[in-house]
DNA sequence: TGCGCTATTGTGGATTTCCGTAGTCTCCTC
DNA sequence: GAGGAGACTACGGAAATCCACAATAGCGCA
């Protein structure tokens, strides 16, 4: 049977016991639910990419890469994925620091299926709104690629709100080339007034958060 | 002896076992912290005021209300007041309930005390940021609050980037008028600009985050 | 060498913004 | 009734923004 591909939402369980994992298959196609299995933190990883979709389900005690391992790696990729961890022993400590290393939830085995099935979909809709959010994210800094290094010294003057004749003397230039990389910028932003700009480019800020 | 005043920066250690208030009041002024004591939530709610400055220390398990119940109660006020939880009882549905309830640690008694006051100077520092923060966000709202209704309606135009002429076609009145509003509105935030605001609007937009 | 890109500049004209000065009208409070 | 606040408007003039059209210079690459 063919994988989905990398790019298909999924719930991605990874978990070194295979029983467990083929259990979990059983759960989530049972829901409808696009599933990919990973026998270790290393595999799972090996195979991330920023276009990965989706939500994991991690358990914290494996051979090799512990789950706390993963989600460290996770957080330094800065991936999107929700991750619910998983663990055979409750252990505070190690509930604690799954989620301040950003597990999105933490549960104990043996768990209620339905219990499970909500925390994903709940990862999942969480997913979905900070891949939006990135989408947009990545569309503003592409633009803003685009800018040369005089368009950029500009644009963060005219966002400090300096008159255009005040940029000019500050960067010993032209006051009619100070509109010229004005028009410039906010050509490349699609943009008609440097107000906008500043809307722009604030939502791009939150949505950091 | 008299209790600090309420808006001194304190570590309030809410807990029904008068035991462990006496053992961590030594420990929290034995590193040089201002304490106070609560022998339960609904009396460290009942004297709680946006005022308050510090960090909480608080029991999981009380009689009357719990503390997730104190949580919840902290999350309804908007308090800026970070909270270390204690357990006598490993327990992980509660600590990950603690934490999704805005609670910024965990920690199972006994409790080493070294690693509970670097947690809850942690905590303050945090506390720190978030007031300083909040200052900003209040100053804002403020000056927010200064505006006319129609102040209002022309700001959230000007924010979208309208010419004048345009504010004053939507509003149906004169582009004089709006120039008036317009420089209202800048002086009552102390700014030069709609450039300037915005960005002004943008960090109060951040701050809530 | 030729081309594309970036940075720069000037001219002239139109539009927009800014604001002092001056005034009217309505509503509310004392 | 008097005064203050808010909303509104007009005139005239100055400053700032915007831009078409035109041009030069430097750099990197094929």
């Amino acid at each position: 049977m063919t994988p989905p591909a990398i790019e298909a939402v999924a719930v991605h369980v990874v978990d070194d016991d295979a029983a467990i994992r083929d259990s979990l298959d059983w759960l989530f196609r049972s829901r409808g639910l696009t599933v990919r299995l990973w026998e270790s933190g290393e595999a799972f990883l090996a195979a991330w990419t920023p276009a990965m979709r989706g939500c994991v389900v991690l358990d914290v005690r494996m051979a090799g890469m512990s789950g706390l391992d993963v989600l460290d790696r996770l957080e330094e990729l800065t991936s999107l994925l929700p991750v619910v961890v998983l663990t055979g022993h409750g252990d505070v400590p190690v509930a604690v620091q799954s989620l301040k290393k950003g597990a999105v939830d933490f549960l104990e085995k043996p768990v209620d299926g339905g219990e499970l099935v909500n925390r994903v979909l709940a990862g999942l809709a969480l997913e979905a709104r900070r891949h939006v959010a990135a989408s947009a994210t990545r569309a503003l800094e592409e633009r803003l690629a685009t800018l040369s290094p005089r368009e950029r010294e500009v644009m963060d003057l005219m966002l400090d709100g300096l008159l255009n004749k005040q940029i000019a003397d500050d960067l010993g230039i032209a006051m009619r080339t100070v509109e010229v990389h004005r028009a410039r910028i906010l050509e490349k932003f699609g943009v008609r007034s440097a107000i906008e700009l500043a809307g722009r480019l604030a939502d791009l800020r939150r949505a950091d958060r």
